[in-house]
DNA sequence: CCGACTTTGTGCATCGGTTCACAAAGGGAT
DNA sequence: ATCCCTTTGTGAACCGATGCACAAAGTCGG
């Protein structure tokens, strides 16, 4: 029953995709400093990974190596940006324009690679109408309509923790189905919908939690040898 | 009565570690809220993960639960707690006052768990000197001065991309083993130490992914190549 | 004190991901 | 054209994490 029109597997690991945008930026940088191909040691090596798994991880793109060459940068950044969806342009709203929104909006990292920042919103009315890396800060009433008029698709929650489930409500009711949350809870959302959490605190919490052990806590045992 | 369990199995998961914050958070939640006591499921819906996953990860700190009841929340916070390191001090420094450095020193979320910004430092004449959340911004020419003065243990790296390697073997060489990275680019460390990366344009790539495979579904036609 | 009920802790099957190791494929030299 | 060298792509073993399902352990009402 299944289409059988793609020539490569639409069945992508989790946990390639996730290396995939790794391998892009080693690559841009390949490209910028005009090397023409690499093979799948040295570009695992930028990339930080094992060569095994980053030809493993490509693979399932397709074959797009040549052996005893290795892969054509530019053909490969191509082939990765196309998988990714970045050879299109997404429209992404920003809500919550405190601190962390504010350098999320002049993040340069969004723009370089097919994103764009299309809106600013937040509900304090101090803020409203500032302009912040040149967009205009719009009013939280206006969310729907903001949302629609700009073509969002991907929403980014930079809100205070007690604002974002109703935020998060709001945008998945007008049609929203890609959510990166930085703030500190758990949204629930229908099936359909993607989140991502990116969490800072949760970050230095496990740091804490390896450097407590290399240091040898008070009441550890530790069992090196 | 509390059963002889103390010293339990150090060697606890990875996956484990990185979902104890997330419990740590429902149960500070619920400790507001007057709760006393939980079941998995309820703890397990909170934090947003299933119920047996969560008994499982629990199972690895020891016995702390009481079967026909549930867990004592006071008494697993702290048990949580001491697990992840949060019940000392720690002192982070945070290299890079621009947006984004800004944005984390101001950050409510770190100082509310055991976490303290301790310093910030950058190298941009024009910052140094600036009083920001309260601290003194001081110059990257004292780097290994203020790490040590300051007893700092984790360093925060919010530079531009160009200037995170050469930071990062810098707090290395005084003995920093923790580091968070927001920097775009794969640090080379020792083995000893740790790195942690939040990259905010890879979690964007990510969720554009499945936007794109949402948007085309099966039948999506791809042109040739 | 007992028996019904609740909930934990875990053995086990399973799954996804990683790593190894090598045959197959291609380029370049002669 | 043929041989040698390099590097890819992948089968297979391995490893850690997940989720099911249930016996064990404890509570509570009567």
């Amino acid at each position: 029953m299944k289409s059988p029109s793609q020539p490569r597997d639409r069945g992508i690991p989790e946990a390639t995709v996730a290396r995939l945008p790794l391998y892009l930026r080693a690559l841009h940088g390949m490209a910028e400093r005009g090397i023409a191909t690499v093979s799948s040691e040295d570009l695992a090596v930028a990339a930080g990974v094992n060569s095994a798994k980053l030809r493993k991880d490509l693979s399932h793109l397709g074959s797009y190596g040549t052996r005893g060459v290795g892969y054509d940068v530019e053909y490969l950044v191509y082939q990765i940006s196309r998988e990714l969806g970045l050879t299109q342009d997404w429209a992404v709203a920003i809500v919550g324009v405190g601190n962390l929104g504010r350098a999320l909006a002049n993040y340069g990292g969004f723009v370089s690679r097919g994103f764009r920042v299309a809106a600013l919103v937040d509900a304090d009315p101090e803020v409203v109408g500032d302009t912040i890396a040149g967009l205009n800060v719009e009013h939280i009433d206006d969310l729907e309509a903001v949302i629609k008029r700009r073509g969002v698709s991907i929403v980014v929650l930079a809100t205070p923790a007690a604002a974002a489930q109703e935020v998060c409500d709001r945008v998945v009711a007008v049609g929203v189905t890609s959510i990166l949350n930085f703030a500190p809870v758990v949204l629930s959302v229908p099936e359909s919908v993607d989140v991502r959490k990116v969490d800072l605190s949760i970050e230095l919490q496990i740091l804490a939690f390896h450097e407590q052990r290399k240091a040898g806590g008070p009441l550890m045992a530790v069992d090196s040898q």
